[in-house]
RNA sequence: GCUCCUUUAGCCCAAUGGCAGAGGCAGACGACUUAAAAUCGUCACAGUGUGGGUUCGAGUCCCACAAGGAGCACCA
């Protein structure tokens, strides 16, 4: 404890670490542990340099969590690492020429110093580091495993490619169409890729969503709906004039066939160019202007929404099977290649696009709805045979039923969700666990040769050139094929980051082993994650990615889930007088400073404190000085403790045991709520209580002092571990103060044996007396009558009803 | 354009459909002090973005609108 009688937080600091080093309170692994268990998961960081103030909000209350559900007396598991490999290491070492194998384990010995000091209840025993071969071992073991069955695979296909770096870029990359590195636009290459089969797996990722309910937020349920988007509809077969096979077309609006008078090919779709080989000269000629100036179209450009249409007419025509009229074909950048089937019918009379573009180059637009204003064309049918008269939906399910009963059509569906391009044309990452033979083709390394490691970077030049730096490595590169024993190629790209952080919640459960991803057995234990916490920024890709990877893994029966997080705590950012914090806007807070200033426990009880946990914190609006001298009015209560450890609080101060007792009772449901700050706001006003207990005629020494501080002490060492052990200290405890366990409400001390009843007229608070509780509805209902005020608000009007809810309201209606 | 969130005192934020205020910041006043800081205490301040509706009763539920914010965006 301190031998000031004043509160010295760095003092505080200094004395309990190495003594909590020693208790290890938070070992999650002790032998013969019967404790109940509780997986706490925050997302784990990434190394790019020292904690700043985003972690510091995120960790705090990942604390809370963690901390209460070891209160409440459960081994709770609460482990750390680093997703150390990706881009910003490999750029800092471009930048000063270093490996960035030294840059990034620096930075997380620095972010481990640092989460120590600010008293995370991290489990130590469990860290684990993406970039060690002992982890990304089991990321290629998991990659074959995923090609096996066919979940990964290489395709070519279009990808985002930024022209001056000379690579490749994840769609994260691509900021408002630019590249994130040097600015330049972004343009689309084709390149053959490795993809993992993600859309396999869409409308099980969509349907689960459904049971997440209440317990992730709806904003993140909503965005993920949003992203996978399925929709609805029918595949229909266009037979086309000199070509033997039909086109397929994908169309929401089966209803609208009548409508369509012209269909519309994606430009840089195969099919596009298969139908343009044998065209005449000028038509070609005006196609491959066309499909040139798409390909160097950036996103910046693709992104303006008042863009105006283009497309070229490529004089071939499809047959609408519904009616066997002929329509001319167009190519145009407005059809997706990827999605569907990369061609449209377009019914411009039903459809904004469709209309622009037929307006554009004067093309027929013929309605099928009877109301003029009817654009959606729900109404009834015109112009449709014998469809005339029926409304959107029976029309849709009939013209199906007429072109399934031809062959020519039937229902279909369609997602918005791609498949997942994996690989990079970069160095710090996992190597793809493939040799290419040029007898054998793709041969997959045996899993004894497992891991693939990276070879040094010593003499690879990392400077992005649109092929991995890997394939410089020509010792590393060349092997024997497995299958033939050939000479053969290494494939030379690495995977994406987010590969790495798709399962590390179950690498946790055993993070150093060299047989196994993880142990099945521990993992039923375990797993899922009871309360996972993180930055809403991940809300999507590493959230769905994680999802995918567990169903697949739930499919290879190694896991009894197939959700990975069951609950999910986004927490919101910090900011700085209205904006994210950056150097070069100047109102970067600096977290070291802020630590310096205010003591690790006023930082983590301000973020805890400022307000919801998923709104962003403006730190100009919080005040971290506040919230260190609450903490110093806490300690001092503890100080003024003059009874002994044991004594019997049953003889204490009622009013004080009674706010302590209703503190207990609505503590934990507020904490289990997310509610941090309205939890400290009942400390504050426990504290309050103890100040005034003790200063009032009851003093320091009646026992109901005691009791009220130990449970700040434990209710405050969620939020401010250091404070509340050495509160705990000077109450006269042996160190340990994150184990002591919540006391339990005595109930008894919190009934009450009257209440104030409100007397209402028309909803209109008019009178309140005290009553007993006991009271019956008549005679509340009596006295409410009597009142003086009561009478005088009803004056002469006529009593309609009257709600009786006792013994706390009276509610009198009048006419 | 689509989807979602937010709006309560000068500020950050509470309030199982039942007295609008739990807590804090900033503020005023007082006690202690030679003085200041620290500490302790007391106090003031809004009727809940706007307009409707449901209800005995709405900050809370429903509808519309406004402002601010987030995500997706030519997905046929």
């Amino acid at each position: 404890m301190s031998t000031e009688h004043e509160y010295d937080v760095q003092a505080i600091q200094e004395r309990w670490l190495p003594i909590w080093d020693e208790l290890k309170p938070f070992d999650s692994n002790k032998p013969g542990d019967e404790r109940p268990k509780k997986y706490v998961l925050d997302m784990f960081p990434y190394p790019s340099g020292d904690l700043h103030m985003g972690h510091a909000e995120a960790y705090a209350l990942g604390d809370v969590v963690a901390r209460y559900w070891a209160q409440k007396g459960f081994n709770v598991m609460h482990p750390i690492g680093w997703d150390s490999f990706g881009l910003p290491a490999e750029n800092a070492a471009i930048k000063r020429g270093l490996d960035p194998k030294g840059w990034t384990y620096d930075n997380i010995e620095q972010q481990r110093t640092s989460m120590r000091r600010y008293a995370c209840s991290f489990d130590w025993d469990r860290v684990l580091v993406t970039s060690d071969p002992i982890y990304y071992r089991w990321n290629q073991w998991l990659f074959l495993e995923f090609y096996k069955r066919g979940l990964a695979y290489r395709k070519n296909s279009p990808v985002n490619w930024c022209p001056s770096c000379q690579t490749v870029l994840a769609n994260e990359q691509v900021v408002q169409g630019l590249c994130e590195r040097c600015d330049s636009a972004v343009t689309k290459k084709a390149l053959t890729q490795w993809y993992f089969k993600v859309t396999d797996y869409a409308d099980r990722l969509l349907d689960d969503l459904d049971g997440l309910e209440g317990n992730w937020p709806n904003k993140v349920l909503s965005m993920q709906r949003n992203w996978i988007g399925r929709s609805y509809g029918a595949e229909v077969q266009f037979s086309i004039a000199g070509r033997e096979e039909p086109i397929t077309i994908y169309t929401t609006r089966t209803d609208t066939l009548y409508g369509a008078t012209f269909m519309v090919i994606a430009v840089d779709s195969p099919l596009a160019a298969e139908l343009v080989e044998n065209s005449e000269a000028s038509v070609k000629a005006e196609f491959d202007a066309y499909l040139e100036k798409t390909k160097k179209s950036n996103d910046i450009e693709r992104l303006a929404t008042d863009r105006e249409k283009t497309g070229v007419f490529i004089d071939r025509y499809a047959i609408n099977p519904i009616n066997g009229e002929s329509i001319p074909i167009w190519v145009s950048d407005y059809v997706l290649a990827d999605y569907g089937t990369g061609a449209i019918m377009a019914c411009p009379a039903h459809d904004e696009r469709d209309l622009e573009f037929a307006e554009k180059f004067n093309l027929p637009i013929r309605p099928v709805a009877e109301d003029p204003e009817d654009f959606n064309a729900d109404g009834a049918r015109i112009n449709s045979h014998e469809f005339d008269g029926m409304l959107r939906e029976e029309a849709a399910e009939k013209m199906l039923k007429k072109l399934e009963d031809q062959g020519l059509g039937k229902k279909a569906k369609n997602f918005r969700l791609r498949d997942w391009l994996i690989s990079r044309q970069r160095y710090w990452g996992t190597p793809i666990p493939i040799i290419h033979c040029d007898g054998c083709g793709e041969v997959p390394v045996p899993a004894d040769q497992l891991p693939v490691e990276l070879p040094s970077a010593e003499g690879l030049d990392l400077k992005p050139k649109g092929t991995s730096p890997l394939g410089a490595a020509t010792d590393w590169v060349n092997v024997a094929c497995p299958s033939c024993g050939k000479p053969a190629k290494r494939d030379t790209d690495t995977m994406d980051t987010f590969v790495d952080s798709s399962w590390y919640f179950l690498r946790f459960l055993s993070p150093k082993s060299e047989t196994e991803a993880f142990p099945i057995q521990a993992a039923k234990n375990w797993a899922p994650v009871d309360q996972y916490v993180g930055g809403v920024t991940h809300a999507i890709l590493h959230l769905l990615y994680a999802r995918f990877f567990t169903k697949v893994l739930n499919d290879m029966g190694m896991i009894d889930f197939d959700e990975p997080f069951t609950r999910l705590l986004n927490q919101g950012m910090v900011q700085m007088n209205g904006s994210a914090m950056s150097k070069s806007r100047g109102n970067l807070v600096r977290l070291s400073d802020q630590l310096g200033e205010h003591g690790v426990d006023a930082i983590r009880l301000t973020m805890a404190f400022a307000g919801p946990p998923e709104d962003d914190i403006d730190w100009a609006d919080v005040s971290p000085a506040g919230s260190a001298k609450f903490l110093a009015r806490a300690w001092r209560a503890a100080n003024d403790v003059t009874s002994e450890t044991g004594v019997d609080f049953k003889t204490g101060n009622a009013e004080l045991r009674k706010a302590t007792h209703s503190f207990l009772r609505d503590f934990g449901p507020l904490i289990e709520n997310f509610k941090f700050n309205v939890g400290v706001a009942k400390l504050m006003e426990l504290v309050n209580a103890i100040r005034k207990t003790v200063d009032g005629n009851v003093g320091g020494s009646d026992p109901a002092v005691r009791e009220a501080a130990e449970v700040v002490a434990i209710g405050l060492s969620l939020f401010a571990p250091y404070t509340a052990e050495d509160m705990w200290a000077v109450l006269g405890h042996k160190p340990g103060v994150a184990l002591a366990g919540l006391p339990k409400a005595d109930e008894s001390l919190l009934v009450e044996s009257t209440t104030i009843a409100i007397i209402q007229v028309d909803g209109k608070l008019r009178d309140k007396f005290e009553v007993s509780v006991a009271i019956t509805a008549e005679e509340l209902r009596e006295k409410a009558f009597e009142s003086y005020n009561v009478k005088r608000a009803i004056g002469d009007s006529e009593i309609a009803n009257v709600i009786v809810r006792e013994p706390k309201l009276v509610n009198i209606a009048t006419r």
